[in-house]
DNA sequence: AGACTACTGTAATTACCGGTACGTTTGGGT
DNA sequence: ACCCAAACGTACCGGTAATTACAGTAGTCT
């Protein structure tokens, strides 16, 4: 292969200079996230991504093989997306009540965005029939920010402003309080949106009842 | 064919007194629960249905008009029995620490038995598609124990074991902790069961840092 | 028993959809 | 300009599944 490389090695995504074939897969990817969104995996049609993305069916099954190809390669690039998209702004050195507060609003606001939410209704109904991808999805979405929160923690614990012995599961703690809740509505209710202010006081709840509970696990 | 007595079908688990019809109902919401749960609404076949149920496809769309009537029949079967199956074993004037570790080992342990996650996937996943049922379900599997422990709760504080301003909230917050971080991995990894020590050290783990920061709420 | 109704069995109808075949067009490299 | 693989458009195949039609059967009520 290398078709002479003349140095257009470079553009991972979908950068200007994507070859053809680069543009209509970011194009078929977009097409198909929009459609599996909207209708769920088996209600999806090839037929009407193709139609949105435009291009054509045959294009579609050689680039993807087939639906099933099709959905992973959407969700894979999700699932990349996440990390990223994850990354909290980090409170470095802030006092603690105000680093939590910073942190959970960071996180809880992205967290009930419909975009969000419609990937992780997505995630769960399709997750027997995608273990794999299931898992990798909560593994991402978790990990990054538990592992971030907990480095801020161990920080918070140095300066000595708390006492916590698992940095780590105190984490976990405080997104569950974080999140629970409106997880759970915006779920079983998509048309429902909490508004800012209900973020704010959800989060406030939960600084509040994780610094003063967080200590009673030693 | 069978002449005579062409039905095995003596009738599992109905009142002994019902007619024909009442049979007939009962066997295929039986048989539509086990299907839907099993491959989602989409991907059930209601040839499926019947051939588990007995009986024959004309009757079953005598009965329920068609696919979308039997789903809404059989999750609204569901949604009753919710309500009973969610009663807490109130732990009336227990002692706090024991009171909510006995009514969070009662709730959490039904909470992540197979068939109620499996429920919850089903209803997840078709929450834009039935949203007065997705709210229906939502609204019984929360407000029943909340109000229950709230109830508990307020006895509590009538018994000057703790200071609590709003016990319906706390109550809230307490199941937050509870089912979170469970929640979120079971409905993602379905193949993952916990075991009963976890569930209860999540219950330990829930209690204590219930108890420690509920009262900075105040 | 007779009549009225509800249930059964099966086949037909209809629609949709994933996937493939195939002939045509296009655009980039030489 | 020429070539060829990639991309296109579209018709088509095979299968599945919801829904209906219909003709026969079994219960039930009087």
């Amino acid at each position: 292969m290398s078709p002479s490389d003349s140095g257009p090695a470079d553009t991972p995504t979908v950068e200007p200079e994507a070859g053809r074939a680069e543009l209509r897969r970011a194009a078929f990817l977009k097409a198909a996230r929009e459609v599996f969104l909207e209708h769920g995996y088996e209600a999806a049609n090839m037929a009407e991504i193709v139609r949105r993305a435009g291009g054509s069916l045959s294009t579609l099954y050689a680039q993807f093989g087939g639906k099933k190809g099709l959905f992973e390669a959407m969700i894979d690039a999700r699932v990349s997306e996440i990390t990223t998209q994850m990354q909290l702004e980090l409170a470095a050195h802030a006092p603690l009540r105000e680093g939590l507060t910073r942190i959970g609003e960071d996180f809880l606001f992205r967290q009930v965005q419909p975009e969000n939410l419609n990937f992780f209704r997505l995630m769960v109904a399709q997750a027997k029939k995608f273990p794999e991808m299931a898992e990798a999805w909560s593994k991402r979405a978790q990990e990054a920010v538990r592992r971030a929160l907990a480095g801020y923690l161990e920080d918070r614990v140095a300066a000595g402003e708390i006492r916590i012995a698992n940095a780590e599961q105190a984490a976990s703690i405080y997104f569950d309080l974080l999140r629970s809740r409106m997880q759970f509505r915006t779920l079983l209710m998509p048309s429902y949106v909490p508004s800012e202010q209900e973020v704010r006081e959800q989060v406030e709840r939960a600084v509040k009842v994780f610094i003063g509970g967080i200590e009673s696990l030693n």
